[in-house]
DNA sequence: GACCATACGTACCGATCGGTAACATTGTCA
DNA sequence: TGACAATGTTACCGATCGGTACGTATGGTC
């Protein structure tokens, strides 16, 4: 039975078939508790156990616990600057566009039931100190983000685009806090049509 | 000496000078670095050690540590409202000028250094569990607020009414979120700004 | 088969977590 | 003075925290 699938073709990761399988599993599993139950809320111990490795695994991959947190939110970067990009992509040259599709798509999804927030958002609130690894990801991300959305203000020709981007991210990190606190039926679910009236209003 | 300030004039609080004194001084402690550091972060040991007291005096006033931490939002609560009605009350009759008032107080205390958010809104974010003691009270203080906000933006007359309530309080929610992010300077200074550009839009 | 790197598992560490039992001390009032 | 209620003291509990020392498989290379 184990020389049945010994077919090695010459794939990229040639001469490493399984090695660092528990790293991606150790990280898979902390995204997910991560976001669902909060960092400080959950302990190594569970980690591994969910992910079906040892401890000692994660300490070889993970320098610590702070470090694997901060691993989790730069993948949870990246798979937000995707879903971004996917909005602004959808209307090339059109920003008040794009930014009414992006917000549209965060509205609905602060509606589902199992949301719970911005894993970068959440991450700030429970580690307010400056130096940690997994606060310094968070901050970068939205200081990128508060970059961007001037920028897109700006395109859009606002008199005071600095004004209109940040009150972009207000509504934006209100919609996020929004629907973890209430739900569905909550105030997020607004956020696209708020955040286009105070565009109209901000070019007039 | 203790024989001086016997002076005990029929106030209200007649016969107990000292008696509860632990309770009070517990809960100042947990406030504040409940608030500042986060409800996880701290542990009942450094709530006692700093308060002066000991471990079993938090146990007699408090059945435990999730109960310290909802009476901790309970008088958050209590303070909160204070200062909402104070800019309520300086402008009666005229709710959008209560809201302006409202949120450039908010607004300014975002910008000082040691401001770290709502202590509502951060409680939630520790505690996503649903049946939690401190997220009931946090759920419980922005319910009303949703509903207090709708209600000033129908008096305001705007058309969709709701929708404006909700998009004050996702411009508040990002607010306090974005005043322990960016800190000064951050987008959280221009809320009042947008508050009134938002407002101005949906009276229109 | 000898070798060697890599990944994994068992067992353990000291520290801290929230919480408690049992008893001594204090101050206030009747 | 004597009773009562609140607080303090000391010592302890089991559970969990993040993290590690150390020996054991495993798999490819010569």
């Amino acid at each position: 039975m184990p020389t049945d699938k010994k077919i090695e073709t010459s794939i990229s990761d040639a001469h490493r078939s399984t090695p660092p399988r528990a790293a991606e599993k150790i990280l898979g599993v902390a995204r997910d508790l991560f976001y669902r139950q909060g960092i400080r809320a959950i302990g190594v111990d569970e980690i591994v156990k969910r992910a079906g490795v040892t401890k000692p695994s994660l300490y070889r991959s993970f320098p610590s616990k702070d470090e694997l947190a901060a691993s989790y939110l730069r993948q949870y970067d990246l798979e937000f600057w995707e879903r971004f990009n996917e909005a602004v992509d959808a209307h090339p040259g059109d920003p008040r566009a794009q930014i009414i599709a992006f917000l549209t798509r965060v509205g609905k999804r602060t509606q589902r039931p199992e949301y719970r927030g911005c894993g970068m958002t959440n991450a700030a609130v429970e580690y307010p100190e400056r130096d940690h690894p997994a606060r310094i990801v968070s901050e970068a991300n939205k200081q990128e983000l508060r970059r961007r959305l001037r920028a897109m203000a700006s395109a859009m020709g606002a008199a005071n685009s600095d004004t209109l981007g940040d009150g972009l991210l207000l509504l934006i990190e209100g919609a996020y806090i929004s629907g973890q606190l209430f739900g569905e039926g909550g105030p997020a679910a607004s956020v696209a049509r708020n955040a286009d009236l105070l565009i109209a209003a901000s070019l007039a």
